[in-house]
Parts: C-alpha cells; structure tokens; sequence
DNA sequence: TAGGCCATCTGGTCCT
DNA sequence: AGGACCAGATGGCCTA
C-alpha cells in the first residue's frame, strides 16, 4: 500500500474550505429521502448546526457584518442539492456493487477452502487466514515432497485461526479429536492456553497471535511432526513463504481442495493412517493437455494420488500453476 | 446484554 | 470530472 494520504490537519483544511460540502450538508434538512436516514459520524451535525449557506449569500449584501476571506461559499439551490444527491445516491450503489463483487469472490474463496459448508460460512478474516495457510500447506507439499502428516498438515491449516474455525478444519477433514487434541503442541502461546474451554474439544491453533501473523518461519519452528522438520530447515532453501520465494506472477494455480476423502477401511470407517489423499478439483482441459486423460497424479510427488473431480465446474481459469505444470509435464 | 460480524453510507484520496 | 478504492461510523442481526 503506497498510497499517501493528507496529514489530519490538512484534511481538516481542505475539508473547511470546501464550501459547497457544508451547504450540502447544512441543507440536510431538506433531505427527506431514503438517503438522509443516514447521517453517521458527528461531522456532519456539526456541520449543519450552524451554517446556512443561504444565509451566507445574504451576509453580502447587508455591509454591518466583516467579510469573509476565502472562497465564497456557493448558495445550496435546489438543482445543486439534486445534483450533490444523485451523485451521492451513485456512489453509494458502485459501492455497493463493488462490496458485492468483493464478497462474491470471497464466497468463491470459501468454496475451494477445505471446509466449505453453505450452512456454516467462515467469516471473511477467518477465510483469508485459512486460505494463506492452505497456500502455504499445499505449497510446502508440492516444493518439498514431503508428505503431510494428518495432523501436522491440519496444524498448518489451523494456525492462527479461530478455535471454532479450527475446530471446523479438523472436523472437516475427519481428523479424530482426540488424537489431535491429546498430542497438542507442548508449546503453547498464552494467547491460545487461555483460550481453550475443558468442556470440549477443541483443536487449538498453534502460537499464532492474531492478528498480526508473526513470522512464518517462528510459527514453523512450533511444528513438532517430523514431516515438517524440512520446512525449517535452511537447507530446504528459499521456499518458505516470508523468505525468498519470488513473487508469482504467473496465472493462478488451481483450487485444489482436500474435501475430506479419506481413505476408507474396509468397514468403511476413514482411515486415518492413509489420511489426506488428495481430491484435485482441476479443470478437465488444462488436465488433458497436460496429461492426457489421465487423473491420475503420477510425478515427482509419486505419493499422492490425486484423483481428478471432473465435475468441478466454478474455476473458470483453465490453467495451472507453475509447479503442477512441471509436474504434470514431466 | 456484550461482542462479533456484516452491510451500508460517507468523505477523502488517487487515478484515468 | 468521475470512478475506484479505502477506512471510519453506524446500526442490525445473531449468539454465547
């Protein structure tokens, strides 16, 4: 974010010297519509108590009074306060509009997170962070190799959120509670020790404060599965997410999305040692270029299979990201 | 009832 | 000039 804003008191400046704003606000009393319900933040009662632009024009003409310096306040007619109001009441639908599409593609966010459920939608902070950790866990996956320990890999996607959000994570993907609950992290942040009611389970996210995130690498020291030993491990290299991997700009990597297909036993129950068998939800043309019709993933990740959801309909970009395509066209 | 979340309105700033 | 973006304020709804 680089944009620069006016420091307060010039802003007050500029804010006093724009006559035709307080005349329109001081006219506020005309403003009988369904937008006048509206008048927020103490501005502008402040404003409309004591000026009358009408009354400024006539101070004109009547010489007993000093005049004013500055620009001469313009006289609030009726055509300008239409005009001051259509454009108000315009605005005020783009962005309406604009906080609609914001929420739309937050909604497409939510459907490609690992817990998506109509009925109990996360929160918009709740889906970032959760979409960060997903980034980041599936990013860890696909550069290391390695393979995502059930719960270590449910720790990574949890961290920072919210107890009920994490719970909603751990539930969603079948991870028993009490194993997870029973084997927590030794190390425990104050924030998240006071935070755990004893009447029921719930996954606490690892010591992560939120907001603001800490380092990404301080939160990876907390991990205690094996599997993510590498993650820190400067060896590894330049692919944790704070450090130095290079700003993506290529098209935007499919969703994929771990949707809770566990591998079954044959009673049917998950079974959690096969946990975490991928479900790719990939669009069919760029798998079929990239790989046949096969849906099978078979590459340098030869561990997990990722079965291919054809009827994955919503990601409208036929593409993937560089890491699948040099996987795939391997 | 307090707190969280959300939608909306609004004015300021930047950009085209 | 007008649109996009942003952040503050406000009120409504819901839940613990």
């Amino acid at each position: 974010m680089t944009k620069t804003y006016a420091k307060p008191k010039e802003m007050s400046e500029l804010v006093s010297s724009q006559s035709w704003m307080d005349e329109a606000l001081s006219s506020q009393d005309e403003m009988k519509e369904e937008d006048s319900r509206q008048a927020p933040y103490g501005m502008m009662a402040g404003l409309n108590e004591e000026h009358d632009s009408i009354e400024e024009e006539e101070e004109e003409e009547d010489g007993e009074k000093p005049k004013r310096r500055g620009p001469k306040k313009k006289k609030m007619t009726k055509a300008r306060l239409e005009r001051f109001r259509a454009r108000r009441v315009k605005a005020n639908a783009r962005e309406r509009t604009r906080m609609h599409g914001l929420n739309d593609a937050l909604d497409n966010l939510r459907r490609v997170m690992p817990c998506y459920s109509k009925t109990q939608k996360l929160s918009k902070i709740e889906t970032l962070r959760l979409a960060r950790n997903y980034i980041w866990a599936l990013s860890e996956v696909l550069e290391t190799g390695q393979t995502p320990e059930g719960k270590g890999f449910v720790e990574m996607l949890c961290k920072g959120l919210s107890q009920p959000t994490s719970n909603l994570v751990a539930g969603c993907l079948q991870l028993g509670p009490q194993s997870l609950f029973l084997e927590k992290h030794e190390e425990k942040s104050p924030v998240c020790d006071s935070a755990i009611p004893s009447h029921t389970f719930n996954y606490q996210s690892p010591g992560l404060p939120s907001p603001p995130y800490g380092n990404m690498e301080t939160h990876l020291l907390h991990l205690k599965p094996p599997t993510f030993k590498s993650l820190v491990d400067p060896s590894f290299g330049s692919h944790h997410p704070d450090c130095t991997t290079p700003p993506y700009e290529g098209p935007l990597t499919p969703p994929l999305s771990i949707s809770g297909n566990f591998s079954l036993k044959q009673d049917g129950s998950p079974d959690l040692d096969k946990s975490y068998t991928f479900m790719a939800h990939y669009p069919s043309v760029s798998l079929a270029g990239a790989h046949g019709h096969t849906s099978h993933f078979q590459s340098t990740v030869p561990r997990y299979e990722l079965p291919i959801d054809m009827s994955y309909e919503s990601y409208p970009h036929h593409v993937v990201g560089p890491q699948l395509n040099a996987i795939f066209n391997e």
